[in-house]
DNA sequence: TAGAAGCAGATTTTT
DNA sequence: TCTGCTTCTA
């Protein structure tokens, strides 16, 4: 058998771990997707377990199926088919089947709806209060993936907002039930209750599957481990895999310390620590590793190079943000005609709010590039607005999806009309409070209540049509609902290819007989429609490149206060990890900048550069660039940058910590921030 | 009803 | 600076 081909002795001691609790501490580019699938093919083919027993989760999409092709095609080579397969998921959908199979021991019918971020903030927007939604909904998710209910938070209340948010919870959780709803938490909260309150589900899943891999474990979340645990409680067949020092996600409730404690946690558990990189230069690595040592919390690694040396990491100080894009852009079409392409280089930010200064620098310089993460797909307003429709050809008691969608395209029914609607509903169905014709029609008006039955009869006839062929329901769609009407030309073409992309992707799962209602759950699972990157430079927030690798990386936006970001709630800790993960993408040269003045939400910045580059050895002497004695720099001064050398200043404007002063070097002149200058 | 204008608020976000 | 919400006006 040959699963072991190509493995170094860690790698291959990890595949050969069978029984027991394994962690497998992998660092960044160490092939921790390599030895996992390895792992998985070597459980089938060469020890000869069910795949039917085996189940591995990831946390998204684009990693399972990831493994499962890798996997799959491992087999295949070696000749081995098996008539089950085992489960790859991600832990959502892990939850969504758990939940279809089990939800009625909660007393719920399994055609419950999925709801999207974008649902969930209109349900709690209806509750009215002071808060702001999107911190009453992420107090609730942060409940939920705590395993705490609305009545057990209500009863631990300090203050009058904890009351008010509990308060919202609860009426919250009330609404799903009463509609049979569930969010992207529910769908583990929830099975985490059924398999609480029957322990013998939780046994008969865990005789199932009796060997289970957990992929990015150090950003599971107390209900994620509580969930594996009760996976697990017929044994300890437990392989989890993950990098302590890329978990990035504490903010959203990841616990580290599921990591951390892993061989606490399971009985006799055994740790292996890959650390031989195969990605990055060892240059890379050791800026890498010496940014990394400075955090405390650490099961403790270090990366050990593999390849051959490259170039020094280089460290790039501008004026401004758009200098910096201007130097970046240069150093692109540069990398670009000696040969390199431009899907190899990635540009790295740790705020979104960057993104704009980088796009708008690379349109000037003409380089192809791709944004990711703006916006997902089925975020769009357009994608949105026909899954209305779909959902409701599903459950017309969808109220949610019907007022999204009544009104779009414009058929008169605004506001008012709406509010009226509702008013009158009073907690009904609006399907059943139309079907009171008197009383509806005596609340909202004779040509309302037409709109409505047409609208009605429209959702009918959509369905007759998608019972006839998906060709004539798509037909029927494009001709009675003008989606786009409503949207500036501009925007047009490009949202007709995404309804395009998204009728596309229907007719194919309903052709593979997939469910309506199944398609629409699974298609608030699946992220973006993930085109692949073609000749474009990559641009993302540092978060979203984690587990992805470019030969060139440019990470911009090094000023202390960005990145690290300076915030309540603030984790160095963790900021120092995302430094970590940012670093680790390169596989070649890895660039860092900082500027002297940033433009960020239209206000100017002057912060002196991250503490990273210090702590990563590669500026020296923080003390002397900040504590200079701004106030004695009068015109005539001698200074010196650590960039442009000595100059003369000319000039002085401001005070203290603001103070910026006009100097020339050798001929040229910059104004420069004051805190950059050390007096001579 | 629907578009315009004015105003607050704004990390990171795998599902 | 940009978005998303509320209020105002035709």
């Amino acid at each position: 058998m040959n699963f072991l081909d190509g493995l170094n002795a860690k790698q291959a001691q990890a595949v050969e771990h069978i029984d027991g609790a394994l962690l497998l501490l992998a660092g960044a580019g160490s092939g921790k997707t390599k030895t996992l699938i390895s792992r998985l093919a070597y459980l089938i083919g060469a020890v000869g377990i069910d795949p039917a027993s085996i189940l591995c989760l990831t946390f998204t999409n684009k990693a399972s199926s990831e493994m499962r092709e890798r996997a799959t095609l491992l087999l295949q080579n070696q000749g081995i088919h098996s008539p089950t397969s085992p489960l790859l998921c991600t832990f959502h959908k892990f939850g969504l089947l758990f939940l279809k199979r089990y939800i009625s021991c909660l007393g719920r019918e399994n055609n419950f709806v999925l709801l999207d971020g974008d649902d969930c903030k209109k349900i709690i927007k209806g509750f009215e209060s002071k808060i702001a939604t999107s911190t009453i909904l992420s107090a609730i998710s942060h409940y939920k993936n705590s395993t705490l209910s609305a009545c057990e938070v209500l009863q631990n209340v300090s203050d009058s907002e904890e009351r008010k948010i509990a308060k919202v919870y609860e009426a919250y959780q009330n609404y799903l039930e009463r509609n049979n709803l569930v969010d992207f938490d529910d769908l583990l909260y929830l099975s985490y209750l059924i398999m609480e309150q029957n322990p013998s589900i939780a046994q008969s899943l865990s005789k199932k599957y009796s060997y289970i891999m957990v992929d990015e474990y150090q950003d599971t979340n107390p209900l994620q481990y509580k969930i594996l645990r009760f996976l697990t409680c017929t044994h300890q067949n437990l392989c989890v895999v993950g990098d302590d020092d890329q978990s990035i996600y504490g903010w959203r409730g990841a616990d580290i310390r599921n990591i951390l404690e892993f061989t606490q946690d399971f009985l006799d558990a055994k740790m292996i620590k890959l650390e031989q990189n195969y990605r990055s230069t060892p240059e890379i690595l050791r800026v890498a590793n010496a940014l990394i040592e400075k955090n405390s919390q650490r099961l403790g690694k270090v990366l050990e190079p593999m390849l051959e040396s490259g170039r020094e990491v280089e460290v790039c100080s501008y004026e401004s943000d758009r200098e910096e894009m201007q130097a970046i852009s240069k150093k692109i079409i540069h990398l670009h005609k000696s040969g390199v392409k431009y899907e190899d280089i990635a540009i790295l930010y740790r705020l979104n709010g960057m993104a704009k200064g980088v796009e708008d620098g690379l349109l000037r310089a003409k380089i192809p590039y791709k944004m990711i993460g703006t916006l997902r797909f089925y975020e769009r307003a357009e994608v949105k607005d026909v899954i209305s429709y779909l959902r409701l050809m599903v459950n017309l008691n969808d109220d949610f999806s019907l007022l999204r969608v009544l009104n779009r395209p414009k058929r008169g029914f605004g506001k008012t009309s709406e509010d009226k609607l509702l008013h009158g509903a009073n907690g009904r169905k609006i399907r059943e409070f139309f079907e009171n014709e008197r009383e509806c029609k005596a609340c909202i008006g004779e040509k309302n209540y037409k709109t409505l039955s047409e609208f009605f009869a429209l959702i009918a006839e959509l369905n007759n049509a998608l019972a006839h062929s998906f060709e004539k329901f798509e037909d029927t769609f494009t001709q009675k609902i003008d989606i786009l009407s409503s949207y500036p030309i501009a925007e047009k073409e490009e949202r007709r290819l995404n309804l395009k992309e998204l009728f596309a992707s229907l007719k194919e799962e309903l052709n593979a007989n997939k469910e309506l209602q199944e398609y629409l759950n699974d298609l608030s699972l699946s992220s973006e429609s993930d085109k692949e990157v073609s000749n474009s430079v990559s641009c993302m927030s540092v978060h979203l490149s984690k587990g992805l690798e470019f030969d060139y990386v440019f990470v911009i936006g090094c000023e202390n206060g960005f990145f690290p970001l300076m915030g309540d709630g603030g984790d160095i800790e963790e900021e120092r990890r995302l430094g970590y993960v940012a670093f680790t993408r390169a596989r070649r040269e890895l660039n860092l900048s900082y500027v002297h003045t940033r433009y960020y939400r239209g206000k100017a910045s002057s912060l002196p550069p991250s503490r990273f580059l210090y702590e990563a050895n590669l500026l020296e002497d923080s003390q002397e660039i900040f504590t200079t004695g701004a106030e004695v720099m009068g015109a005539g001064a001698m200074v010196r940058h650590k960039i442009f050398g000595v100059g003369r200043v000319l000039e002085a404007t401001g005070k203290g910590k603001e103070m910026k002063v006009r100097v020339s070097f050798g001929g040229n002149e910059r104004v420069i921030l004051a805190s950059f200058l050390e007096l001579l």
